[in-house]
DNA sequence: TGATTAAGAATGAATGTTCATTCATGTTTT
DNA sequence: AAAACATGAATGAACATTCATTCTTAATCA
């Protein structure tokens, strides 16, 4: 299980070894990782899948991630990093707050639509019981930015001050992601104007 | 699969039938069924379990439940009814709105401190796959009565227009949902003060 | 240059486990 | 004693993971 014999028997040259070259395949691994999961849920998509649509066998996955649940933490991760990223990356945090607010909420919008797949997945709740210590942790840390933001925001009298930033972050995240899942239900089909709406009512709870 | 047989040859006398006794172990697994389920999802608990949280044999499950997937059908509809009933039924719709608007809110607070169980059943994801078009339709027509209410609201300009009211009450169902959640996953707790002031909040978001 | 070969990489059939569902048998009710 | 009920061990299907085998690669040598 755990006898790796790297440099036994080597006293005497090339040091060589043999890192060999892929890296290819557990990105195709992944991505495929992705778009099954995003379909199918988690618990809904067997591991033969995964491998059939990364066009790999299936013990190859083996090769890359140690378990189905090691996988899902390293696709949650990787995926957690990149959303913040594109969400909250170079944002010119002098602009005036309404701006600012307006352009992170048209920047959620064009991710939903531009990786529905990604989206889904983090949006999906039954990978929950795979996640590890550090894909929590990873999670929280995600959050601080935003939150700082938030309270910035309150101290300068910007957004109303009679409850805590934590809990206003919430309301908002928990209003924009129900807004996106109704659609995808086929409760509801937004056109852009209801989303420029959504996004002003969600404005008015932050400001009172 | 389908041939309940129920009253063939009977055209001669008591009528007594013998339809048993019996209500009991009925009641007693959907109860079971909606605490273990609450608790580990639908995909995460086997039916074994189910029977033995409620004290009856596995096979005694599918003398009243045809499958696991008509089980939780049944307990997903006889939930949403009690839930619909518990949070808008007996509403004096003459009171003032916003009065309205909080006691509603008050008794979606109590439901899920009260209910926990049914309240984490029915905001669980991983049963809906399992939902067929009956509870699927149940789903839409509970939502009908709130609906119309907050039609009436914008109507009479209490509440802004600039958005559909599916939409705005979308918005405040997934706030809502959302700050209860991440009271439950540990992110933050709620005083009394909290819930007021987040639906302080939603109450800006209806109204501008 | 082309041949040889050993180590890594890839594979998918085989394995062991988990689970929904069934059914042969026992128990209770009428 | 017949009819309805209840039971849980047995069944078969689905799944995550393994492993004996085959394929690739690239270092070495003729």
């Amino acid at each position: 299980m755990n006898n790796h014999s790297k440099t036994a028997n080597k006293a005497q040259a090339p040091v060589r070894a043999v890192r060999p070259r892929i890296k290819d395949k557990r990105s195709a691994i992944l991505q495929a990782a992705l778009r099954v999961f995003a379909e199918g849920g988690v618990n809904g998509v067997p591991m033969p899948v995964v491998a059939q649509q990364a066009n790999v066998g299936t013990g190859t996955i083996y090769r890359y991630f140690e378990s189905k649940e090691l996988l899902v933490n390293e696709l949650f991760r990787e995926q957690k990093l990149a959303i913040n990223q594109r969400l909250y990356g170079d944002l010119d945090l002098q602009r005036p707050a309404r701006e600012l607010f307006d352009e992170v909420w048209r920047r959620m919008v064009a991710f939903t639509r531009e990786a529905p797949h990604a989206y889904r997945f983090m949006e999906l709740q039954d990978h929950r019981p795979y996640l590890d210590e550090a894909s929590r942790q990873l999670e929280h840390e995600a959050l601080a930015p935003i939150l700082a933001q938030y309270r910035a925001l309150q101290k300068r009298g910007v957004f109303r001050s009679d409850l805590r930033a934590e809990v206003l972050m919430t309301l908002v995240w928990g209003a924009f992601v129900n807004l996106i899942k109704a659609e995808r239900d086929g409760h509801i089909s937004l056109s852009d104007a209801d989303i420029d709406a959504a996004r002003d009512a969600c404005w008015s709870l932050c400001t009172g």
